[in-house]
DNA sequence: ACCAAATACTTGACGCTACAAGTATTAGCC
DNA sequence: GGCTAATACTTGTAGCGTCAAGTATTTGGT
């Protein structure tokens, strides 16, 4: 336990404003997809991630990882998704301890008629607001966190992390 | 329901990467001040916010809107703050209705104890990966974002925000 | 071939947050 | 002054996530 290097002012204001961010944001896409779609922001993603995984689908851990859930966290959504016939199970052919998620037609139209409101908000919330220079630096700063955070990159810049 | 205007190569990697850390850094804080000092990070901010305030005293509707939290919520987690005897409930003598939340010195303890493993947390993850002028860049980019998701400034350049 | 360990989930219980409804007090209006 | 509306919470309920434990299947020795 050393000396707290405590943080500047610039630093300070700089991190208040990131977690104010990262508090703020959830908030408002949950919302809008809820309206919107009757769909968490958690839901909409796994819903996304199998829309362009091959055939539509992914086994639980594959999945797991890609949206940074726990199994038990997955296996509880997939449950919900699948009482509302958006995703179907599947025992793995190759292995069967494995389970596939299998986004249904359903499903696929859930996510199609959801993903222009979701792009929308976010355009609005995010995007717009910045220009082409701030979206490169916002890219080459969260890729500096993300290198600490997921030093792995399994949450992004790994196949079928499209949003 | 006009058009969708999708994101771009460019505007969706940055997307891809701001979404990753959102959902991964909050898990990351929770869990070093979960292990270090039994918080909650929203306790610990919320102990925070009291700990900067005059006689370490707010409202609970200031401190529900400083902590970006609903009445209902804040109600809840300082119940349980008092039952830890973190915090002290008194009513307002000015406005009958009215409740004032008082760290104890035991809360202020507490925080003091937490801040240093937190601000640590906070540098490594966040601000030492990055150069002055990416600090710099940060804090002009979730500026621009919170003048759409908060634009009144309630949560950042108000009074008292400090982590 | 057999058995222990590892893997891939699933399930149940508990804690936390949002939402809805309720209580107490104050402010505003006539 | 008295009545209504607004304010400032508090409390109960339901849903979602986490953690611990359990089941089923496969892998890796021996």
């Amino acid at each position: 336990m050393t000396d707290t290097r405590w943080l500047t002012a610039d630093e300070l204001r700089a991190w208040k404003r990131l977690i104010a961010v990262v508090e703020l944001l959830p908030g408002t896409l949950e919302s809008q997809l809820q309206r919107d779609s009757g769909l968490s922001h958690f839901e909409y993603f796994t819903l996304a991630m199998l829309s362009e995984a091959p055939d539509r689908t992914l086994r639980m851990t594959a999945l797991a990882t890609h949206t940074n859930a726990t199994l038990a966290r997955l296996s509880h959504v997939v449950s919900r998704l699948e009482k509302r016939g958006l995703v179907r199970r599947e025992v793995c052919a190759q292995d069967r301890r494995a389970t596939n998620a299998v986004l249904t037609a359903a499903g696929w139209t859930a996510v199609v008629a959801a993903a222009p409101g979701h792009v929308r908000t976010v355009r609005e919330t995010v995007i717009d607001p910045l220009t082409a220079a701030d979206v490169a630096d916002l890219d080459r700063i969260m890729g500096r966190i993300l290198d600490v955070l997921d030093p792995t990159h399994v949450m992004v810049d790994a196949p079928g992390t499209d949003d």
